[in-house]
DNA sequence: TTAATTATTAGCACATTTGCTAATTACATT
DNA sequence: AATGTAATTAGCAAATGTGCTAATAATTAA
């Protein structure tokens, strides 16, 4: 089984920092947001000015850092925004930055 | 005059989550926050194993991000780590996804 | 002034990212 | 089976990002 393993080189820190670092991936976590957490690869790209492959592309990658899931149904994608994720990789992260730290 | 316009084509949302997107990069905001929120760029460099030049341009790019800023004391630049932009900018965009939206 | 220290900028090579069009896959409908 | 719909993968070109060495700037010390 050759399954894309946890940490692929990158750990997940890095998948989901280099995820957001473009706007139209932040956007498209906004939009599924918003719209309830759950969308169809084309509702999602319908509201994108590029071409598809383009925004299906951005997907994928949103997709293996863990920001959204995938799920069929019938002929359509669902992708669906992992909230908990999001929250928990960049507050955590965050974290480390309360407190002041050898004030001095 | 024409020093670096509040917005450069990027805003500075984009320009955070970029500067963010390098593990080397986030490593120096932690190292600054937990020695105090200041350090001279040789201290900073003499902790990374790439050479001078190159974390040299991390810093600028995390200066240009409003993530640190700089002043000169004698021949050293004293970096500093600019918290408040971090956790605004960041938790901030975060809080977006706070609550549930349309939860169906 | 000369030399040493601290750090940056210049310029190049290589890797990664991005976006496009064309081709393909998967499923549903007729 | 043939056709249509939804979405992805393939393959390419252009832009951006990264890291190196060499050269340069700014300041201090001898």
């Amino acid at each position: 089984m050759s399954e894309i393993s946890a940490t692929d080189g990158l750990d997940q820190l890095d998948r989901v920092m280099a995820a957001l670092a473009h706007p139209l991936r932040r956007q498209v976590l906004l939009v599924l947001h918003f719209r309830g957490g759950e969308m169809s690869a084309g509702d999602i790209a319908e509201r994108f000015s590029c071409a598809w492959p383009t925004t299906s592309r951005h997907l994928r990658q949103l997709e293996e850092s863990g920001l959204v899931s995938v799920r069929r149904d019938g002929r359509q994608r669902i992708y669906c925004l992992e909230r908990e994720l999001l929250s928990n990789t960049v507050g955590n992260w965050l974290h480390w930055f309360k407190g002041n730290v050898r004030p001095k």
